[in-house]
DNA sequence: CGACCGATCCTC
DNA sequence: AGGATCGGTCGT
């Protein structure tokens, strides 16, 4: 059987270079791949955070100047936004809008999808692991799709890491709070966040609603 | 130039 | 609940 994925077609420019909130919410189901020397991985996106610049105080370019790192953000949208975190974990955000307006989606967690071996390896997890346990967070899913400061400014329109639309939207998505911003005053209340509710692949469980 | 701290993860 | 670990940012 031939590959199904090479197929599908990849995100165009247009697609990312629009509101940040239409992105994040859009991403969702859409599948990341990585290609690397190592092999190619792929995951699906199932939950992602907006972070609008100067009108969104946890965002690192509310105030921060056009150089230094997040002068990526200041492209047209389609690029990779890649930041070093607690010094020792990677984030992947994907830039969003036009040129000059620093807006980014975090890319929260994915349904690994295709080279599970690979993933497992990159994250030096047992084979008996559950696969929940590759992708389900910011920095795990750096380390299983091999995403590293290497990669800061990288065409998402390219080879070695583009988007892909699989074709059928998911049915159910929801907004919530964004994970660990409470220094960001009245923004940590935004609903800035999108998930899909019911992928067991979230970096948080949701909190539920009591049903009778 | 030094101090502080984080869009995290893992282990205790 | 706490430690790892380092570049950007801000204050002196």
């Amino acid at each position: 059987m031939t590959d199904p994925y090479s197929s599908l077609p990849k995100l165009p420019p247009s697609f990312y270079q629009r509101d940040v909130l239409t992105v994040s919410r859009e991403l969702l189901g859409k599948l990341l791949v990585a290609q690397s020397p190592e092999g190619r991985v792929i995951g699906r996106i199932v939950e992602t955070e907006a972070y609008r610049g100067h009108e969104d105080k946890a965002a690192h370019s509310f105030r921060a100047s056009p150089d230094g790192r997040t002068s990526v953000m200041y492209e047209a949208g389609g690029r990779a936004y890649v930041y070093l975190i607690y010094g020792m974990y990677c984030c992947f955000n994907i830039v969003a809008d036009k040129k000059d307006v620093p807006h980014a989606v975090l890319i929260r967690a994915l349904e690994p999808v295709d080279n599970l071996p690979l993933m497992y390896a990159r994250r030096k997890q047992r084979p008996e692991a559950k696969p929940a346990v590759l992708c389900s967070g910011p920095g795990k899913l750096c380390q299983a799709m091999g995403i590293s400061l290497s990669l800061y400014g990288e065409d998402l329109t390219g080879s070695r890491l583009y988007l892909l639309d699989p074709g059928a939207p998911p049915p159910n998505i929801i907004a919530t709070p964004r994970i660990n911003i409470d220094y960001a005053e009245e923004a940590k209340n935004y609903l800035y966040r999108f998930v899909i509710p019911d992928s067991p692949f979230l970096s948080k469980k949701l909190i539920q609603s009591k049903t009778p």
